[in-house]
DNA sequence: CCCAATAGGTACTAAAAGGTGCGTATGATA
DNA sequence: TATCATACGCACCTTTTAGTACCTATTGGG
């Protein structure tokens, strides 16, 4: 049993909570408020179904989103940052904000890239 | 060549920065001063020589660190977040640390985890 | 009776990411 | 003259991650 996960660093940890494709994305979206499937596949074109509830699955296993099922037809759930996944917020917040600012600064320096959050 | 890249959220640009698994690691390392490639790797074990400076090669092309090679034998190289890489300081603080208080709450919960930076 | 609407499961495939091993260069040093 | 230290590059292979296509369940409404 001694099968102890040793870290070297921080981000590493945090690493294991936001890292692939989708996860820092998803988790961005719910930054303030809770989102239904449907709301989540709207703000988030490109991910399939499949990696939606995937990624879902793996942060409500981490205990950072919540996962709430309406019982009705047809069907409604919701997910929202976990009281615990609420401290990632600000950690989210860095990571959009620069990212906004380094489009910007992709842009002064004449790349064709644009933010387009409707 | 309207070959736009559009985001819809400003996160995904920055995870094109700090995406991967070494690049996180590799920058929270230089945020307190420049290093050797030898002392980078002593800093992440498990990396290899090979993914060490494929990544390191990646974030000079994207302007976030700077590469100053001495001409001298054996050969030495030494890295430093450029001047651009520097704003990204703020956020790879709030990662670290926001992984310290996660190793901590799994700590706390029992898990067998433990961070171990000499 | 059948279909729309919503959430999601599964199998298979494709692509991206990462790992391993081996080779190179140079000059100082034993 | 052989060896070491340092920082690579390259070719090949394995693993991980993501994408595609198709299938299920439920029930109100036409």
């Amino acid at each position: 049993m001694p099968e102890e996960k040793v870290y070297r660093i921080g981000v590493e940890a945090t690493m294991e909570v936001l890292g692939g494709k989708w996860k820092p994305i998803i988790l961005c979206n719910l930054r303030h408020g809770s989102l239904r499937t449907s709301e989540l596949k709207r703000q988030i074109p490109g991910i399939s179904q499949k990696m939606l509830t995937q990624q879902l699955r793996d942060l409500e296993a981490l205990n950072i989103v919540d996962r709430h099922v309406y019982n009705q037809v047809p069907p409604k759930v919701e997910y929202a940052l976990s009281d615990y996944g609420q401290s990632l917020s600000p950690v989210l917040d860095s990571l959009c904000n620069w990212g906004e600012q380094h489009i910007q600064t992709l842009q002064a320096q004449g790349e064709a890239v644009t933010l387009n959050m409707d």
